[in-house]
RNA sequence: GCUCCGGUAGCUCAGAUGGAUAGAGCAACGGAUUUCUAAUCCGUCGGUCACAGGUUCGAGUCCUGUCCGGAGUACCA
């Protein structure tokens, strides 16, 4: 409908020789406005030096709306036209839903590209925190979203097992260990003082009894890594995450990309030595400061190992490089974004979503989190607490810019007035009474009439459910994918209101087939939409 | 100081490409069920869209400045 229209007035548009670039089609707020409008008409009065109501005639009279696509239209001051569907062809829309089942709201924009998306990315020194899960979820969300767009997507997770925090993990391990043998050791200073290391150290002394605080730390801190890495996947796997690739920074030593990346930025005169370091001259490239690559300890800072590995990432042959950090890492990507681009590579293809920080709150008390200090809420107490669905859902449904209060006490509470049970109670509902058609015995299939689906809130549910589509292109565009559960909200809330206006099973048998062949196309795309934000979909609640 | 994010109803937040009377949930109050699931629906109350200018037919939305909150501004990641 909305091509159909650009397409008719744009044509008309070039007729009268006036310009179209701020031709736009949406959808109105209130329904009296029709299902389509447009405020083209006063954006040109300037140009064509006419009223707009004017203007608006005139472009009306020259075109031919085929009436099974538009079956009125009206010209409304200051200047809108507003466009009204035929019920045909909303009737047609309904049977192609039901015939596109799992594909309804799938595109192919991402068609034959490759997209990789990396989140979480958290260092293997303790369990994932409730800080985490946001990011977990909005990557997963994200990748979801584009391979609904047709791309073919790497989930992917980056860690760094190279450098101080790790060594101190690895003597943190060691000294629960030791003191376990019998062989009281204090831990380090900021070590790691987790409970979870001293499970670790229990398994690492079945294992290995005969370890001694002269082994190689190595030992230790691979050990430690393992079982953490363990903990981490498997807290991932309960919300249904799975990363396809765990990309190792010591790699990237290993393969010599490291070196690769400093004698590249050394050929264009953008390294410098200078207090024992080695410095990125990013003053040359417009920023305030120069940075350091390499400590004068010898050892690269992050931004060295991240810049190897986004030239891996282009070398890979992603054509969509998405980014998911959390705030605190809002400054390390200009540069190394910067450096990749003087190598010569496409950093449009970069995309970064940067989401703010969860801000634990238990009642009216700020909960402070430390990881050294083990002061967290994991995120595996959280799903114990609330469940996956309530989990992902709130992480998500919010902006990633805007900060996110997550109460704990209100979490554990919302196990009955929530959004998310809002959304599968419209899909339990749907099931329930398709159910309940069959017991009765009343089939339907795509030959019923739909013509008879005409009543306001009839209308307003399938509008509401047309614009799926939509959504997930939206998602796709801005990478802001809260939008999806803002609209199944609302997709939901039609349902609720056209159930409690119409009744779907009555004894008038073709209006009622003709309602649950509508349910059919609602419950499927509800379903659609909850897969897509990874959340599970009841046939009965 | 500089950079990024935010400031919309009592609270938590939506408001894409500037459009028609700024919305939802929660909270408060009042209604609806002989009927397909009341985990639902309807109504009432509630607004200086932080503030001040500007751009134009039109600004919560774009521009400039100010104020408030958060994050960053490392030879941590």
């Amino acid at each position: 409908m909305k091509n159909y229209l650009e397409k008719k007035i744009a044509a008309r548009l070039e007729e009268l020789n006036w310009p179209a670039s701020d031709l736009q089609l949406s959808r109105p707020k209130k329904a009296e406005n029709g299902d389509w409008s447009t405020s083209v008409a006063m954006g040109l009065a300037r140009v064509a030096r006419q009223a707009p109501l004017k203007i608006a005639e005139t472009i009306l009279t020259g075109i031919d709306f085929d009436p099974h696509i538009v079956s009125r239209y009206e010209i409304a001051p200051p200047g809108f036209i507003n466009f009204f569907q035929a019920p045909d062809f909303l009737a047609h829309q309904i049977r192609q839903i039901v015939d596109l089942d799992h594909q309804y709201g799938r595109n192919e924009i991402g068609k034959d590209l490759k997209a990789q998306v990396e989140f979480v990315s958290a260092n293997p020194t303790g369990p994932l925190t409730v800080g985490h899960g946001r990011q977990s979820v909005l990557g997963d969300t994200l990748a979801s979203i584009l391979e609904w767009s047709g791309y073919e997507v790497t989930r992917e997770y980056y860690f760094n097992n190279a450098g101080r925090q790790m060594r101190k993990l690895g003597e943190s391990l060691r000294a629960r260990y030791l003191t376990l043998k019998g062989e009281p050791t204090e831990l380090p200073e900021d070590g790691y003082q987790g409970a979870y290391l001293i499970e670790i150290a229990r398994e690492l002394l079945v294992q290995k009894p005969e370890l001694s605080d002269t082994t190689d730390l190595k030992v230790f801190k691979e050990y430690a890594e393992t079982g953490i890495f363990q903990i981490i996947k498997d807290t991932l796997a309960r919300m249904g995450i799975i990363h396809d690739v765990f990309y190792n920074e010591n790699s990237l030593y290993d393969d010599g990309k490291i070196e690769e990346v400093l004698s590249l930025l050394r050929q264009k005169n953008l390294v410098y030595e200078g207090d024992g370091a080695t410095w990125f001259k990013t003053t040359g490239l417009g920023f305030d400061q120069d940075r350091v690559l390499v400590k004068s300890t010898g050892e690269p800072t992050y931004r060295l190992p991240d810049m190897a590995y986004h030239r891996e990432k282009f070398k890979r042959g992603f054509d969509l490089i998405v980014d998911v950090f959390g705030a605190d890492h809002q400054d390390t990507y200009p540069d190394v974004l910067a450096a990749l681009n003087v190598m010569g590579f496409d950093t449009e293809k970069v995309k970064v979503v940067i989401h703010q920080f969860v801000t634990l709150m238990r009642g009216d008390e700020v909960v402070k989190m430390s990881t050294r200090k083990a002061e967290f809420v994991t995120l595996d107490e959280l799903l114990d607490e609330v469940g996956v669905d309530v989990v992902r859902y709130f992480y998500i449904m919010r902006s990633a810019n805007s900060h996110l209060n997550f109460d704990l006490d209100l979490a554990k509470r919302q196990t009955e007035e929530n959004p998310v049970f809002y959304l599968q109670y419209a899909h339990a509902r749907i099931a329930s009474i398709l159910r309940k058609a069959e017991e009765r015995g009343i089939t339907f299939d795509e030959t019923v009439d739909l013509s008879l689906l005409v009543e306001p809130e009839t209308l307003a549910l399938i509008n509401e459910m047309l614009t799926f589509p939509e959504m997930i292109v939206r998602c796709l565009r801005t990478l802001e994918i809260h939008h999806l559960p803002t609209y199944l909200y609302s997709l939901a809330t039609a349902l609720h209101k056209f159930y409690t206006e119409q009744r779907v099973i009555s004894e008038n048998i073709p209006l009622s087939q003709a309602r649950l062949f509508l349910l059919k196309a609602v419950k499927l795309t509800l379903r659609n939409g909850l897969e897509v934000l990874g959340i599970s979909v009841p046939e009965r609640m």
